[in-house]
DNA sequence: TTCGATAATGAACATTATGTTTGATATGAG
DNA sequence: CTCATATCAAACATAATGTTCATTATCGAA
């Protein structure tokens, strides 16, 4: 399979777009951002738009997993299980996203708080709950399997892990990121466990 | 003070415009949903909609009151925490909530599942924490102050109620509201009990 | 460097929804 | 019954969307 090249002018195009998008998103809110907007602030013509994407939500969407990427692993080579110590069992260490969405408040608090991104929130969602249920399964004994299907457990703890990060946004970051990781780990874990019938 | 009597034709009106909403709402889903939709079925005017309504989102939230209490309490008459047996230490009894959304299933569809609700679902999600943080209080021996500010727990539980419940709508239902109600419990309460200091 | 293919341009246009205005009409409250 | 006020219909201004097309600019391959 031969990956075609992509014409510069294309790559430019999109590029300008999305990231006219992205700023715009933080300056005013996605659902009050226009076409119109988007294009004045990328310096494009309005056909050009719509030769590449049918709408402002398809341009919102086509980078999501640029934006998953960077919002939940941030710029590190994210979540090594090990650490020398202990290797502790662990789902999802949060420590690393609660950490970057401090570096990146505005994006964060426009993306979670904003009005019209559900359709995002939910992607994003759902690429947390793929990469839980991963870990899940690297962590679950051979051949057992869990009263529950495993859908229910990366949603709740995905779900978990949003619920928190919007509660820290909206006050204001009142705690240091590790302090959050840990509270996330005490409320989530024990009840995981619990459900998975595995002791932590 | 003197509660104002409401002119009928007002109350018909917006009993009128509500009723168009929401049923537009399940059938169509409610970003889709234009002004125009809703006095159509209704049968009223353009300019009687402005005269009430700021605009669709204005309308959709007038009604927020009661939708919480029909979607989290249904008809019954709710969360009595005793029952002749063991009064166990219960913050949020969530069997009726999915029982109820199970009667209304295509309702609840429409809100949790729909676009453009994230408004509303936030809205829900306030209301449930307000209960929730009353529950708590009640349970909370006298004098004791929690470690975390108590907003934390009650979305924490909001969270994650909503999270189980959307995922059991999306995924048809399969478990009876008995059963989601048990792992609501088990999956949440273990590390609320933990956070808060307090045994089950 | 040249040249054919393709992308960007911009301006015009049709369409759709929003929200406002107004004077006439209907209806509820006292 | 009558007055206050709610509804009505129709027109209007505004704003954003999405499409079209002939022209121009840029790319990449030879």
């Amino acid at each position: 399979m031969q990956t075609k090249r992509v014409d510069r002018r294309v790559q430019r195009t999109r590029q300008l777009l999305s990231s006219a998008l992205m700023s715009l998103i933080v300056e005013k809110g996605y659902d009050s951002v226009t076409v119109q907007d988007i294009i004045d602030r990328a310096n494009l013509g309005r056909s050009t738009f719509y030769a590449h994407y049918q709408d402002k939500e398809d341009l919102l969407l086509s980078g999501i997993d640029e934006v998953v990427h960077s919002l939940i692993w941030g710029d590190e080579a994210s979540s090594k299980n090990e650490r020398g110590k202990e290797v502790t069992r662990r789902i999802l260490s949060t420590e690393p996203i609660f950490r970057h969405a401090q570096e990146e408040f505005r994006l964060h608090t426009a993306i979670f708080g904003g009005r019209g991104m559900d359709v995002m929130i939910k992607e994003i969602q759902y690429h947390l709950c793929s990469h839980i249920e991963e870990q899940i399964n690297q962590l679950l004994p051979e051949g057992e399997t869990p009263l529950v299907e495993l859908s229910v457990i990366s949603n709740y703890l995905a779900g978990a892990l949003l619920t928190l990060l919007v509660w820290w946004l909206e006050n204001n970051m009142p705690y240091p990121p590790e302090r959050m990781d840990a509270l996330f780990q005490e409320l989530s874990m024990p009840g995981v466990w619990s459900v998975l019938e595995l002791s932590p």
